[in-house]
DNA sequence: CGCGTCCTTGAACCGCGTCAAGCCAGGTGG
DNA sequence: CCACCTGGCTTGACGCGGTTCAAGGACGCG
């Protein structure tokens, strides 16, 4: 482990409204909390969780963007989900010890770490929690399986303006135009669960055709409505 | 509607002991909830949720199998996931107030529904239930991202072979042998994730090369380790 | 300036989807 | 009983979309 402790805040200090701890605990369990919990900062690039290793804890992120990566034939990167400020990252699970999944900080990022035993413990004296904690999954759930169809049917081109989309509507808010699409190729290509080349041509064709916008280090969305045209058969 | 309602018995009775709501809740719940379930019977291939219909509540597999799918482009479906005796079928979502998946028995089953104003009052009050399906969400969820992660990387050969071992691994025990798969090539294709020809194709494949037995109306996995092994590269 | 990384574009190959024909089994009706 | 039809499955042929390989440009850094 490589990032360093950052300088731990209470519960009560913490800004971060949407932390599914914050909303829910009693000042007890709060307080509790802010003793037991790990905060640590991490650099772009960082990994927060990695694949195969031993799953001592649930990771709340304080502030920051992670990527959810899963590692296939000969290490292939898929990217399986984007997180952002007060998203959860880790399983909670019996039989599994091990992380399914590696997290890496897309920038610089504040996470809190809680250990599974006083998971546990909040978990079952805190009902409304472990609720939305389970409608939380089960939402993560229902988009994951429509990305498996997605993955399935869509097309090159389809799954680009898709990824476009998908990164827009969780990171993006209406009065910032035109939305900055602020991941590299790679990236991009991982989410999109295509390869660089083709993402490079679809992105192309989509500037020719006035749609997005590509300067030298960013890609901006002009033309939304077009895009959501698009997917729009696929609901 | 056009399942009718099934004699229904009460929880006590029931001997689903892999049913959530048998292995955690109270007896005072138990029998609350015999009086507000509703246990219907369904046939082969009749639906039990459908998608875009009105959430009412969720469903617990008494005893059956179904299969999850999802609509895409021009109706064409992707089963996202198989289910079985004791697994529960339907989000809990605040927002959502409709199915985004559809549900359909493999054969005659028996489920029984319970409303969503009478689940949220067992949640609140037996947190151990509230954790189990947290914890079936977010495994679900950990599955389906590997899924993702196969629909983008897999050929058509492997992903054959992957959801042959999802069907075997879920619905077969070791002392059955050859393992039966008991879906139709529509089914199969549509778990793959490819068109019915292409599965043929890998079908014929893998009984020429003394893999898997294919009777009239049958498939067997006759060399099981073999098939493992292929997938092994993607854990 | 040279080097490495990221991105773009071209070109060739081939895996897979599409179209089409044929087979088999089961059901229906004359 | 046979004739016919229908639906599920298999196989072949073909062509397109997408992967792979390769080269070159743009940019940052030592």
């Amino acid at each position: 482990m490589n990032q360093h402790i950052f300088k731990s805040i209470t519960c009560n200090d913490c800004l971060t409204t949407s932390c599914f701890i914050k909303k829910d605990c009693s000042e007890e369990y709060l307080s509790l909390i802010s003793k037991k919990k790990e905060t640590s900062f991490y650099r772009k690039n960082q990994y927060i969780a990695q694949e195969g290793s031993t799953m001592i804890g649930l990771f709340f992120i304080q502030t920051g963007k992670a990527k959810i990566i899963s590692e296939g034939l000969d290490r292939k990167i898929q990217v399986v989900r984007l997180t952002k400020t007060g998203d959860i990252i880790g399983y909670r699970g019996y039989g599994k010890e091990r992380y399914p999944i590696s997290a890496i900080a897309l920038e610089e990022s504040i996470i809190c770490l809680i250990d599974n035993y006083t998971m546990y413990d909040v978990f079952m004296n805190t009902p409304k929690l472990t609720y939305e904690l389970m409608v939380y999954y089960s939402n993560e759930l229902s988009n994951s399986e429509t990305k498996i169809r997605n993955q399935a049917q869509m097309n090159v081109r389809d799954k680009v303006v898709d990824a476009l989309l998908y990164y827009n509507s969780l990171f993006n808010d209406y009065n910032q135009y035109p939305f900055l699409i602020d991941l590299n190729r790679q990236d991009i290509s991982a989410l999109a669960g295509i390869n660089h080349e083709q993402l490079s041509r679809v992105l192309s064709d989509l500037k020719k055709e006035n749609i997005i916008i590509l300067t030298k280090n960013e890609i901006f969305i002009s033309n939304q409505d077009y895009l959501k045209k698009i997917v729009a058969p696929y609901q």
